[in-house]
RNA sequence: UCCACCGUAGCUCAGUGGUAGAGCAAUCGGCUGUUAACCGAUCGGUCGUAGGUUCGAAUCCUACCGGUGGAGCCA
């Protein structure tokens, strides 16, 4: 009977066959041990020499890493095994021969096996990460779908940027100048006023020559933007939503945090309600670390925000920035013009802002005042403008950078990991 | 873009002025429970590129190319 690694559970002490891989092997005189996998999990052959007929202990014997297979044998629970199953391997059968397969059971450089990323996804760790990525992504349709928000998808293509501080990708649009987007928010915008509660998931791009474990020229952004919400229901979606992903994260991918050697401690604590801290009161709190390189008015670096999370055991947000340092859309406070209604969440360990999120300005005549002081002309901007005209409604929303978010469940130290095919400073192959 | 460090065998690295090394991988042999298995043997190099100093350069100097880590910017 066929099956696959994930399944052999159910078919213990029965004969199964299975296509696989061999990722590993060790051998002696009389016995050999296969280390198959086959995508949805590894497990162990073993192959004993007086149990099968001479050529099939040579063919194991002799066979190569990453060759192709199909392997038939009894499923057996084995306490040895990492899996709790072995199969006790009956015959074999090669289905292509592997030769020479670059990735070795030994340590390898970066370089090396970003150069190989295409051969490096079949790897333990990879394979582990790139399941928890998946079901991150599963467990964001099911949060937002469960309540109530209709996924809408913006155009990659735009003739306009959200924030215009920001490099952008340029490219033709036969004869008119385009640019890759950097985030479908004003779009999306547009979507909360047809469909009340809405949410995106897909590539964005950033043109910056950014490189730290953080930072990727072309990564994921889940965005949502809620009609009829204000900053602080805002901000109860989103730490629901980042609770709800790292309990499904727990739930659902022991075996990968567990090849990860991920502190599930950690994660078992991302739990509604997390801290707040006005930007004002982080500042204070800065001063009194004895940081005295940062004055009110100016944007956290790294190790900023990084002190800041060290002082809370949860993800914390910081609440409502001087505007000046904020996007031009972000709706100011009502007793405090020169703070906006905005906030990021910083996730613990280091792994920097994981949401940026805001109410934004619903008031005809405030954003026309924003689209003067920031020069945004042309047709690119009129659109977004008339939101405000027909039914303007307080509305809000935020961005969650997935690679982010994926590395923090994750444990891994930089975002590379995180991302199939990673886009890097200097790297657009494989 | 700036700062720091690194480019030596397929891979990971040692070698700091006097004949190019180890472990892993590969190939051959041994081993009945291995967990990055182990033991023996074999194979494997224009020392990133170009120039300079020197009797002699992987080693010292200059430039360039490539990489890694960090900063800024951001998710």
């Amino acid at each position: 009977m066929k099956t696959t690694i994930s399944q052999v559970s159910e078919h213990v002490n029965q004969e199964v066959t299975i296509g696989s891989w061999l990722a590993n092997k060790r051998s002696s005189g009389k016995i050999a041990f296969l280390q198959l996998r086959d995508g949805t999990g590894f497990i162990q052959g073993v192959v004993v020499k007086a149990e099968v007929d001479e050529e099939t202990f040579q063919l194991a014997k002799n066979m190569t890493q990453e060759t192709s297979l199909y392997i038939t044998g009894t499923v057996v629970e084995d306490t040895r095994s990492p899996f709790g199953y072995e199969l006790q391997v009956k015959q074999l059968e090669v289905i292509h021969e592997s030769s020479d397969y670059p990735i070795t059971p030994k340590e390898h450089g970066t370089e090396f096996l970003m150069d190989h990323r295409h051969l490096w996804l079949r790897s333990k760790k990879q394979h582990a990460i790139m399941k928890i990525r998946n079901d991150i992504i599963r467990a964001t349709y099911e949060y937002f779908n469960q309540n109530g928000y209709v996924k809408i998808d913006p155009p990659i293509l735009t003739g306009a940027s959200a924030e215009g501080t920001t490099e952008l990708f340029h490219t033709k649009y036969f004869d008119e100048e385009a640019y890759l987007s950097q985030s479908g928010q004003l779009y999306m915008e547009a979507a909360a006023m047809a469909f009340g509660k809405v949410f995106s998931f897909g590539p964005t791009f950033r043109a910056e020559k950014s490189k730290t474990r953080r930072h990727l020229i072309e990564f994921w952004m889940i965005e949502p933007e809620m009609a009829f919400m204000d900053h602080e229901d805002s901000l109860i979606v989103q730490e629901e939503y980042v609770s709800y992903i790292a309990q499904s994260v727990l739930k659902n991918c022991r075996l990968e945090l567990d090849v990860l050697e991920r502190d599930v401690s950690k994660l078992e604590n991302i739990q509604a309600p997390f801290p707040r801290i006005t930007y004002d009161d982080a500042i204070k709190l800065l001063k009194e670390k004895g940081y005295d390189d940062i004055e009110w008015g100016e944007d956290f670096g790294a190790p900023h925000e990084t002190a800041i999370a060290e002082s809370f055991d949860k993800p914390v947000f910081i609440t409502e920035y001087p505007a000046n340092i904020k996007a031009f859309y972000m709706k100011p406070h009502p007793e405090r013009p020169e703070v906006v209604l905005c906030a990021d969440l910083i996730a613990p360990e280091g792994y920097g802002e994981i949401i940026g999120g805001s109410q934004r300005i619903d008031d005809l005549h405030l954003m026309e005042q924003r689209y003067k002081e920031h020069h945004l002309t042309g047709d690119a901007y009129e659109w977004y403008l008339e939101l405000r005209k027909y039914g303007s409604v307080p509305h809000s929303g935020f961005g969650l950078g997935l690679e982010r978010t994926v590395a923090w469940m994750s444990g891994v130290e930089h975002v590379r990991e995180t991302i199939p095919f990673p886009r890097l400073l200097n790297r657009l192959y494989p």
